[in-house]
DNA sequence: CATTTAAGTCTACAATTGAGACCTTATGCC
DNA sequence: GGCATAAGGTCTCAATTGTAGACTTAAATG
């Protein structure tokens, strides 16, 4: 039970020092837990569990092997839980751990961060686009 | 100015439907803006502008080509600003633009949650890794 | 005259990702 | 019987991305 006054320090210093590279909460955790696939994943299964073709068919566009990656991925750092089924064929099925319920909510602000600002950035990226054609 | 009770709207609006695969923040924005060094390099410049090379110093671990390319990446989704200073040899300074500072508090939230977790998720790790050792 | 500092670029190699064929087991359908 | 379907993956190959680090240009400094 971390408090805010707590928190405020710990921004602090990492503004003043900087992460060291070897141990970096940046670097170690949070990279591996934003990409794309993983997001959209924990997204999907903060509506309850899902199975792994019900995740391929509310994910179009993910492949089934970036799909395996990111469950194994989301399961390995302890954020997801994998359980089979004893049906017929057998099923798996993919739920939130604690850790991984405690991870939506900053997350989501985030992706709500990125919904409000998508068309903007979009402009922007066209104007500057425009400028600099050469690439 | 998107309300509260609006941004719970668009959550469970997400959450029901999923998101468009050709319109989507996570998709087109988020993991853009969330990787590695785009990430360490906004929290640096939080503490004010920064120059090239005092960004590589502070982050010992990021090559000249990928920060260039983080940098290039941040500026044209319009969340850093690079100005040409009038000096020899000439420098370069970085700066937040209102953008990318709006987008500090909502990513600190998620890297202190990284920090909070960080050694929990490295011993679920290595239980995972234990378990299979076969990859 | 060689070094340093500034801000990069360039090249070669390694790692990650994507598209999609293939696998196994079991059940329903004709 | 024999084929299709569904489950949850694995496998291979190609394309994209990332990394390491040598090289560049131009002025100032020792």
């Amino acid at each position: 039970m971390t408090s805010q006054i707590n928190a405020n320090t710990r921004l602090d210093t990492w503004q003043a020092q900087g992460f060291d590279p070897h141990n970096c909460p940046v670097r170690e955790i949070l990279s591996g837990v934003t990409s794309k696939w993983t997001v959209l994943v924990l997204i999907e299964m903060d509506s309850g569990p899902k199975r792994f073709n019900q995740l391929l068919r509310r994910l179009p566009d993910v492949s089934r092997r970036m799909l395996t990656q990111s469950l194994r991925d989301l399961e390995r750092n302890g954020l997801a839980t994998r359980t089979v089924l004893n049906t017929r064929p057998p099923g798996t099925e993919y739920s939130l751990s604690g850790l991984g319920r405690s991870l939506l909510p900053p997350l989501l602000n985030l992706v709500d961060w990125a919904s409000q600002h998508q068309a903007f950035i979009v402009t922007a990226r066209q104007r500057f686009d425009d400028q600099e054609p050469s690439a």
